[in-house]
DNA sequence: CCGACCTGTCGAATCGATTCGGTCAAATAT
DNA sequence: ATATTTGACCGAATCGATTCGACAGGTCGG
């Protein structure tokens, strides 16, 4: 079933019906009814391949997701699902591409195939050598977070130097005085993890700006490692009264030793980040955080859908600086 | 760049380019040579839309996601991870739909514009529409979960009811005579979610086959629900001395309500049930537990391109039912 | 009353691949 | 020496849409 099958039936030509369908040109409306009948009986729809073919373009996103996937994390996976909810409401397709390494068969594929119109990079590194692929291939695309040499990209990021900034402040207007922060693993600060990275040096900033001590601790993304996290950090670090955390994969173990030590938060220790908002709402207590912006995919996806429609256009980016919301894990520092 | 100007700068035509990438007649070793070192040079490939609307395959398959994708579990998100990378592997491509109800348009889109060879429907319910629209358009596809009446679909699933009746015995062996079954939402029980359905059955059964007493509780897809529930259970049936649960949602709720309880998993509590393994490993103390197995997705891409390949077979499926991973959660009785 | 203009439609070219049938020379068979 | 096979390649048709130029018929103004 195809175009030409719908033409006669209807009993005209098949740019007739092309254009009753895209509206590029005037059809007379008894035609134009003529025609939508029959599409509509038997459920016709353009074969895409076609229509990629003759147009020059895809109607579809491809996103481009770290490969050891099992590991995404909440915030992660928010942005994957607002991604593909704001494409299928564009009336895009988006086509998932597992890659980071060396595993770039797919994304070779998806690139010099044409199969997408754009693409979505996610966790990004520092140096991104999937960024001068993409630049050299000339296709658009959007980062989500951003290369040490941003300029000339499209990006998308959240300000994490000043959100922990932000915390820090919080929680020094709470009088707290020694203050930890609980960022990635050493791993990923090694590797150049633009967020552990900006994290870190926000959270030194403020700390050296306000007069605080402060405490920088790396911390693997799972829950056993937030345990012995806390519990090394309760050890070598008895005064600190509260944490700043940009880890949310850690923060369950983080507050299963918070319990078992019997500490109450946030009477006895005050914690607060940048986490994703379901994470923080499901915590006990609620967290006090910035929440990571869900509409991250959202504006991304138009940020991507500019880009496309006009590839000569200055590159636009986007730095999110997300309120904190305050719930119910910061309080006023306890006076020992 | 296409297949065109491969050939002219080979001095061959079309044609022939096209069999010495295909393999599909012979072609001498010397020209061979000459096309694949201009192919190198210039880093072709072939143009997917034109080669899928000749060959009438995109050599890309769908995967049907619920649509509210932020509430994903950890054991779906894994068998996301795992389609992706298994079609990685296969060199498909994995196009993305979210759909449910009525989000039905990049649904019907994928399906009508021919835009994938199969698809892979996750969160099947008993009764499932989308199950017919499929088999009215003819496209292969796999599902997670089955509906009422499988026959004739091709499907993969877990034995929910076993695993959970194995949970039981494994629980009764231990001593346990009072138990509880942590189900998903009174909602899911009442939408005709299989698993959830299957899990009371199993439940039930292998209550009254060892004559224990059985307690069914339905609790939603967070952690403060499950909190709740625990409380609940503390309260109105401070007998038990056993879990089983199929909600790992709720999992980091309910061990937040017992830590604060004060009681220890598993000698006051034991807790097992059926979920990711992940979730079971970042459990505090790890979970025993039949890890939902996360080579499902790489299953459902075989079946799939089974399928595809030789649509006419009779339709094939996979009821799995790991083992029970002995971890640290269960253990005897005490005696009160 | 005739050329200019508009409306609605059609035919044909085009996008970039695959594939079938045909051709031509060299190799082999009769 | 002629007929037949084989190997290597080419040309053209094809997949299903879009789009441009052309054209018929009607309206309008001068």
């Amino acid at each position: 079933m195809n175009i030409g099958e719908i033409a006669r039936r209807a009993g005209v030509s098949r740019s007739t019906v092309s254009y009753t369908l895209s509206g590029k040109r005037a059809v007379s409306a008894e035609t134009r009814r003529r025609i939508q009948a029959v599409i509509d009986e038997l459920g016709y729809r353009p074969n895409a391949a076609a229509r990629a073919l003759k147009e020059g373009r895809t109607r579809t996103i491809g996103l481009v997701i770290p490969p050891a996937s099992l590991r995404l994390t909440q915030a992660q996976l928010g942005f994957v699902a607002s991604v593909v909810e704001a494409a299928a409401r564009a009336d895009l397709d988006v086509l998932l591409s597992p890659s980071g390494g060396d595993h770039d068969r797919s994304f070779e594929r998806i690139i010099t195939g044409r199969r997408v119109d754009g693409i979505i990079l996610m966790e990004i590194r520092l140096q991104d050598e999937r960024v001068t692929r993409l630049r050299t291939a000339g296709l658009p695309f959007v980062t989500i977070g951003h290369t040490a040499n941003p300029d000339g990209t499209c990006w998308i990021d959240v300000d994490y130097a000043t959100l922990v900034a932000r915390c820090v402040h919080h929680l020094a207007d709470l009088g707290h005085q020694t203050i930890v922060l609980i960022n990635r693993s050493a791993d990923m600060i090694a590797a150049g993890y633009g967020p552990a990275r900006r994290a870190a040096s926000g959270f030194d900033e403020a700390i050296a700006e306000l007069g605080l001590t402060g405490v920088s601790l790396c911390c693997g993304d799972d829950p056993a490692a937030g345990a012995a996290c806390l519990d090394q950090l309760r050890a070598e670090h008895p005064t600190v009264t509260a944490i700043v955390t940009i880890n949310e994969a850690a923060l369950p173990g983080v507050g299963r030793a918070v319990e078992r030590a019997g500490i109450v938060v946030p009477r006895d220790l005050s914690i607060t980040g940048v986490v994703a908002r379901q994470w923080a709402e499901d915590h006990h207590p609620p967290l006090t955080a910035a929440d990571m912006p869900t509409e991250m995919g959202t504006q991304a996806v138009e940020l991507l859908l500019e880009r496309i429609a006009t590839p000569d256009a200055p590159p636009r980016h986007l730095l999110l600086t997300p309120p904190i919301s305050l719930r119910a894990s910061t309080g006023r520092a306890s006076v020992r």
